[in-house]
DNA sequence: CGAACTTTTGAATAGGATCAACTGAGGTGG
DNA sequence: CCACCTCAGTTGATCCTATTCAAAAGTTCG
């Protein structure tokens, strides 16, 4: 069987031996399935256990009182959520999955055990957060500074790089379960814009899309329209166009 | 001598004995002074250590090539940065001093160790970071979601409740030391706009401003119009309009 | 097959940007 | 001590990016 997401994403960070390989596939135990819609975090209620992402896209939202909303991320295999857990007591958002979504709970003081015997794994997690925290300040940075056509390049080649983390890109290809609504709610433009800026970016031979399949077909162009840089990642190798191959397992 | 900031906006969230009250203090040793406009943290040095800010504000940004800059959040008395420097190798982005600024360097391991040791602090420090990042999600949905005056009614807000933890509002009125440009740069606004909106926020009565000084005037109208809640700050009490009063040292 | 949603396009509008100009407050060096 | 510079704040006029409104056509799915 292929590894977890989680798996891939922190190896990508780092070389894991035998036993944290193991710790880690553990946490995925304990699967359940939601389907397309489901609402995985609500403000209404306290939280209580975290969550690993095994398959399926997720996103958190704030919404306004009005019907308006903004995404605030997109939750892809391999993250986590929920780990407001260990120290708040009610999460400030929503989280509802995208697509039918696998997870896997994660109880928050196993999880702290796990990084206090286990530092290295500690820091892969620590890794991944600030990963994440990366992803919210450049996202800020979209929407605060970019134009509509450079936020919308921006995100998808944010996407693709952290596909490429669980393997999940061919080709510069990949699978985009976001309809343009969605699109819209997490870039801050309207949904007419979203369409009439994503049509630019394939008449300008950029990307290509079809049937939820996202093809780059100028990734440099794209890097450049965008001013994207995969540093953000904070991969430990050199970051280029094309992923480093997988560190080797122990 | 009055208690560094850190220590007023981690008892607003737990009580702590004496033995964890002075492990804080200790922290604030080694304190060093810098001048407005100094930079605090570039991405093109590696990251070295962390530091707790001590007096002052400083503010974290993401710059563009062709000079556009978004100014990702800003740092108040008893905000830390540079912890990336545990797990990752360079920063993405800069921190600079607004005003005058006095920190205090952390070595990484050291609060690591401080966790470890005082499960207690390590909550309480966890609690400050998911604040920092519940604020960095409240400023996707504000420079997305929100209109200039919501926006520019929000960031007032926001920053009159983080003043709040460490003691710096008295009567709704706080030393603001944001220039227009400045704010522009956060809200992704232009000068020129930031400047009538502000003007508009002051001729309907809801907030006065002279010589860096802020009052809000009408508290409730404001939090209507930004739809701001305090809950953000996770605070363990309900939170209100007038601050909980400190809990009390034991 | 119909209901609900997504994608697409046109037309009119508006929120905010850009350009330009003037004022005032510091700072600095001759 | 004042000419000069820079930067913050302000206001008017114009432009444009993106929104809103509207409607049609394609998709998905029970």
């Amino acid at each position: 069987m292929a590894s977890p997401p989680v798996v891939l994403k922190l190896l990508k960070y780092m070389t894991l031996g035998d036993r944290e390989l193991a710790l880690l596939e553990g946490l995925g135990q304990g699967q359940r399935s939601v389907g397309a819609g489901s609402q995985l975090l609500d403000p209404r209620e306290m939280y209580s256990t975290a969550f690993l992402i095994n398959d399926g896209w997720a996103l958190r939202y704030r919404a306004f009182p009005d019907g308006r909303r903004q995404i605030i991320n997109f939750l892809l295999p391999g993250d986590a959520f929920g780990l407001g857990a260990i120290v708040l007591s009610r999460p400030d958002h929503n989280i509802s999955a995208i697509t039918p979504v696998s997870v896997s709970p994660i109880a928050p003081e196993a999880l702290l055990g796990m990084m206090r015997e286990h530092p290295r794994l500690g820091a892969a997690f620590l890794w991944s957060a600030a990963q994440e925290e990366a992803v919210l300040r450049e996202h800020i940075a979209s929407i605060g500074r970019r134009t509509a056509y450079e936020r919308v390049a921006h995100l998808l080649l944010e996407l693709m790089a952290r596909l490429e983390l669980v393997d999940q890109v061919e080709n510069h290809q990949y699978h985009m379960p976001l309809s343009q609504p969605l699109l819209a709610d997490a870039l801050g433009l309207s949904v007419v814009h979203v369409n009439r800026t994503l049509r630019k970016l394939q008449n300008d031979g950029l990307v290509s899309i079809s049937a939820r399949r996202m093809t780059i077909l100028d990734y440099d162009a794209l890097k450049r329209v965008a001013d994207f840089h995969r540093g953000f990642l904070h991969l430990p190798a050199t970051a280029h166009a094309v992923p480093p191959p997988p560190l080797t397992l122990v």
